[in-house]
RNA sequence: GCGCUCGUAGCUUAAUGGAUAGAGCAUCUGACUACGGAUCAGAAGGUUGGGAGUUCAAGUCUCUCCGAGCGCGCCA
């Protein structure tokens, strides 16, 4: 009985649909009934002030009406009380929950509603350098990223992932000498082993000190761009040694990227030229201080000035915001991507939006397809300031990442020492890596956040390790009742208990956590639902027995309860890009 | 100078214009030979940076001031 649902699963949506027609009877229009939660009930519906302020009537009397004009509402709602100036508080039925609950579990997306239109979206995230190191600042947008990308696809739209990477440019003229004069087999072992940086190092400083070498490699960027055969064949070097790192990384990372998502900088050089001719040909193109370029409206510069889009530098070379631009065209007339999403920092916000101001006057943008900047802050040390090594310079993500596992590794060895020493390796993995997504996804993604092992890997608070810890828990009922999960499926959930009923609406409201992250981009928006769901269901378990409850019946609705929790919280987690280990 | 972002308990933070601003950490108080204590229950902690405005209702919207960060023509 598995399908796909089109209508919502989150019993405040239910809870509206079912009044509005009672709003508009009241109303003589149509009114939203405002339906939020509560502290005071199961969900509030507000919507008789602001009617009663266009009726110029009692709020109070407005709300006695609806529940008039609503009729008998009773298989849904078990109290409808009006409160305060005008308030309705529901209490949903605990059958309504229980029907509701089973047929959201018997749904492939766990009650998840699919998207109204399926889009195609171009997702640009993790970007990282040929040659350069993947540092922490290539965190956010990988992590946030990933889990764009997983929530995107959850609910039916077609992704195309990006992998933007630097893969062309002057520096590559010297980074191609300096590979020469290593040798390439010992240059590709150096490279192979991650040490990109100090490749990169020497060759700049092979480039800064030493005149024929500058002059070779100034050669060499000419030779680049020309297509020489033996100079593409060497460069191909370091790119593929490169990529094999960052795969090494995303494998670490435990994110969805591989090879077949890289679209380098180099794909769209085919496309610059034609970029400056279509603008020319829409009559966009100015020509300022010997550099094309333009000037859309609304931007200006330090002096007040109109600020230009750089098309073509007054040398006759490209830069970023022409195979910006380039983008937006393949993605749009080859891809047919209607949503274009940067997973980019903050700081690139003016560059995006001239970009898709640009983008949208030549006509390439046209809606509804549109440009969404997902931009980020920054990652900061406890000093509050941007996170460095202790020795002053940027944080290898690897590194980091490793420590990450060892940290997680220690602890487990520690609270869990009767684990065989292979799974503790795997758990361990799932733990540090959760971890460290988790403290990256978990607040709002457009501040900056302090980056805190002891936080981040503690077992208690809004952490990684204590949601999988609930998980475990919950995974760890069934192998001491000793019955599988799946044989409590077809168990129609018996909701009495306050702990039950909370738990059952919490789940129900995984629809729309997940839309509610979908919808602003925000991934902690999943987290903080995630972490209510745990604490209801640690709730729900130390208050209602289940191994020990009254009767057979009740064993059997509370393990269901139980499975249902952890399969909501496993496809949470999962949506979030991070594991949920059995046992730990 | 102009523009963008941020400012919430000691710390880290949440909150579709809705009632008494919600959590976690740390602090304090309870529950135990425990369905995994890697737990749960409770207490205390706030004039949401200041001020004004819009609104039946403002942490949220508008204006202004203060503070922090970032951006503002040929780097990406």
């Amino acid at each position: 009985m598995r399908h796909n649902r089109k209508t919502m699963s989150d019993p405040l949506h239910a809870v509206a649909e079912r009044f509005a027609q009672a709003f508009a009877t009241v109303a003589g229009d149509i009114a939203d009934p405002v339906v939020r939660p509560s502290d005071h009930a199961d969900a509030q519906i507000n919507g008789a002030l602001g009617v009663a302020k266009k009726l110029g009537s009692n709020p109070r009397q407005v709300a006695k009406d609806v529940l008039v004009a609503a009729g008998d509402v009773s298989d849904m709602c078990s109290s409808l009380e009006i409160a305060g100036p005008g308030f309705i508080n529901v209490t949903l039925s605990n059958e309504f929950l229980s029907i509701q609950l089973q047929s959201a579990m018997n749904d492939m997306h766990l009650g998840v509603h699919v998207a109204p239109t399926r889009l195609t979206a171009a997702v640009d995230y993790s970007a990282p350098n040929v040659a350069k190191e993947m540092h922490v600042g290539h965190l956010r947008s990988t992590v946030i990223g990933d889990c764009i990308v997983r929530l995107l696809e959850f609910v039916g739209h077609t992704v195309i992932r990006e992998n933007h990477i630097g893969d062309w440019g002057t520096p590559f003229g010297m980074l191609i000498e300096h590979l020469i004069d290593m040798g390439q087999d010992t240059a590709a072992q150096e490279l192979g082993v991650g040490d990109l940086d100090g490749f990169y190092r020497a060759a700049r400083n092979a480039f800064d000190s030493d005149d024929a070498f500058k002059d070779r490699a100034r050669a060499r960027v000419v030779l680049l761009q020309s297509g020489d055969a033996e100079t593409l064949h060497l460069w191909r070097t370091l790119v593929s040694e490169s990529t094999r790192y960052f795969n090494h990384v995303y494998r670490l990372l435990d994110v969805l990227l591989t090879d077949a998502d890289i679209m380098g900088e180099s794909s769209y050089n085919d496309l610059l030229a034609p970029v400056v001719e279509r603008l020319r040909e829409a009559k966009l193109l100015e020509v300022s201080d010997g550099a094309d370029v333009v000037f859309p409206a609304g931007f200006t510069n330090r002096d007040g000035h109109p600020l230009p889009l750089i098309i073509r530098k007054g040398d006759g070379g490209y830069n970023y915001a022409t195979s910006d631009l380039a983008c937006v065209i393949d993605r749009t007339e080859r891809l047919d991507a209607s949503l274009l999403i940067y997973v980019v920092g903050a700081p690139q916000a003016q560059h995006l939006s001239m970009v898709a101001a640009v983008a949208a006057q030549a006509g390439w943008l046209t809606p509804p397809a549109h440009m969404v900047h997902v931009a980020f802050g920054n990652v900061l040390g406890d000093d509050g300031k941007m996170l460095k090594s202790r020795a002053g310079d940027t944080v290898k993500l690897a590194a980091l990442l490793e420590e990450a596992v060892e940290r997680a590794a220690k602890a487990i060895a520690q609270k869990n020492p009767d684990m065989p020493e292979q799974e503790r390796a795997q758990v361990a993995h799932m733990i540090g890596i959760g971890a460290v997504k988790y403290s990256d996804l978990s607040t709002d993604r457009v501040k900056d956040y302090v980056f805190d092992w002891e936080r981040m890997l503690s077992f208690d608070g809004n952490t990684a390790p204590y949601l999988q810890y609930a998980h475990a828990r919950m995974c760890s009922i069934f192998r001491r009742a000793g019955i599988e999960r799946e044989s409590v499926r077809s168990v129609s959930p018996i909701i009495l208990e306050p702990r039950e009923h909370a738990l059952a609406i919490r789940m129900l409201q995984f629809d729309s956590a997940v839309w509610d992250a979908l919808e602003k981009y925000s991934p902690h928006r999943l987290c903080t639902y995630l972490y209510e769901l745990a604490t209801d269901f640690t709730a729900f378990y130390e208050h209602c027995p289940v191994l020990k409850a009254d009767t057979e019946e009740q064993r059997l609705s509370r393990l269901a309860l139980c499975d249902s929790a952890a399969r909501v919280l496993e496809c949470g987690l999962n949506l979030l890009g991070i594991r949920a280990p059995e046992q730990m």
